[in-house]
DNA sequence: ACGCTACCTGTAACCATCGT
DNA sequence: ACGATGGTTACAGGTAGCGT
């Protein structure tokens, strides 16, 4: 009888077998698991026949174990009681005591804008909490149902797609605008940017594939006009850097103007013609949702991302 | 007093069929 | 291909009553 399966064996036989086991008794064991006593006397047929030992067998001072029955108590026991365990409701987040690994992937802009704070709080809140970034600027549906990322940070329609995915939930955390900066000191850009001099200068670009149009070059067609770009870096961080030596113009999100103007010694700029801002949105898998760890963390993030 | 057996009933697993 | 639907079957667990 060694080659019992488990797929053709009802595993309530074993919450009988436990009970009878536990009180050596069929019509207690019966009551202690909710049975009537002929259930349980079934229950306990069914085990002889499985496990071809008659288990209990009645004497004058009771039930009482076979060999069999005795070795297989506290194992049984055991192994019940995890089961019971795996199976129970999972506590709910508690981020002081938790020990968990979040694996979060964004851009250099968000590790800069909303990271700092984001970490200083799961620090502070959740020590037991590590965090893993990875770099990611495109597609993050793959990784995300694959479960390699617990949350991804950027614009949706690069994250996920133009007709969200299946499965993938997003929400807008934050917006963010783009403002202008040169050098101070600029040879042309003194008091004021204008649509004149912003046409005429060339211009640093963040430009993850290269490619040197972008927003800008769409609201200078707009209204029939081009610029020239005679750089693109792909870093969000880098390009502040870039303008900091030279006389180039460049626009960027107004969260990291705002950092680095001072840092750099650079001069902010309202830009000469509108700009459409982005709004930055996390986006996760179904999967996920419902965890109370990642609904707790999307918390802490939406809370952080509104006090940028 | 207690466990076992006969018989009955409700349920769920199974399978075929249907519609999408 | 897939899930919904309905009929059939197998069986766990109930009651009643018997046996030790």
């Amino acid at each position: 009888m060694h080659d019992v399966h488990l797929e053709g064996l009802d595993l309530n036989l074993l919450v009988a077998l436990r009970a009878l086991l536990t009180e050596r008794h069929v019509t207690r064991a019966a009551a202690r698991i909710g049975l009537t006593q002929p259930a349980m006397s079934h229950a306990l047929a069914r085990l002889r026949q499985l496990l071809g030992d008659p288990l209990l067998v009645r004497t004058a001072s009771g039930m009482q174990p076979t060999p069999r029955a005795e070795a297989m108590r506290i194992p049984l026991d055991r192994a019940l009681e995890e089961l019971e365990r795996v199976i129970a409701r999972p506590a709910p987040f508690d981020p002081k005591t938790a020990k968990r690994q979040f694996t979060l992937a964004t851009s250099d802009y968000v590790e800069l804008t909303l990271f700092p704070r984001l970490v200083a709080r799961l620090r502070a809140e959740a020590p037991g909490v590590d965090v893993r970034v990875l770099h990611l600027v495109e597609r993050a549906t793959g990784p995300l149902s694959e479960g390699r990322l617990d949350l991804a940070f950027g614009l949706t329609e690069v994250l996920v797609g133009p007709a969200a995915a299946n499965g993938i939930r997003a929400q807008r955390i934050f917006d963010e605008k783009f403002v202008c900066v040169v050098r101070n000191g600029h040879p042309v850009v003194k008091r004021k940017l204008t649509l004149e001099d912003f046409v005429r200068l060339p211009h640093a670009l963040v430009s993850l594939s290269g490619d040197p149009t972008g927003v800008v070059d769409e609201a200078l067609a707009k209204i029939g006009k081009t610029r020239r770009v005679a750089v693109t870096v792909p870093h969000f961080l880098v390009a502040p850097h870039v303008v900091q030596d030279t006389d180039l113009v460049l626009t960027l999100a107004e969260r990291v103007a705002r950092m680095f103007s001072p840092m750099l010694g650079l001069a902010q700029f309202a830009p000469p013609l509108p700009i459409p801002g982005f709004a930055m949105s996390m986006v996760w898998h179904e999967r996920m949702h419902s965890d109370s760890a990642h609904a707790w963390l999307r918390k802490v993030v939406k809370e952080e991302a509104k006090a940028l």
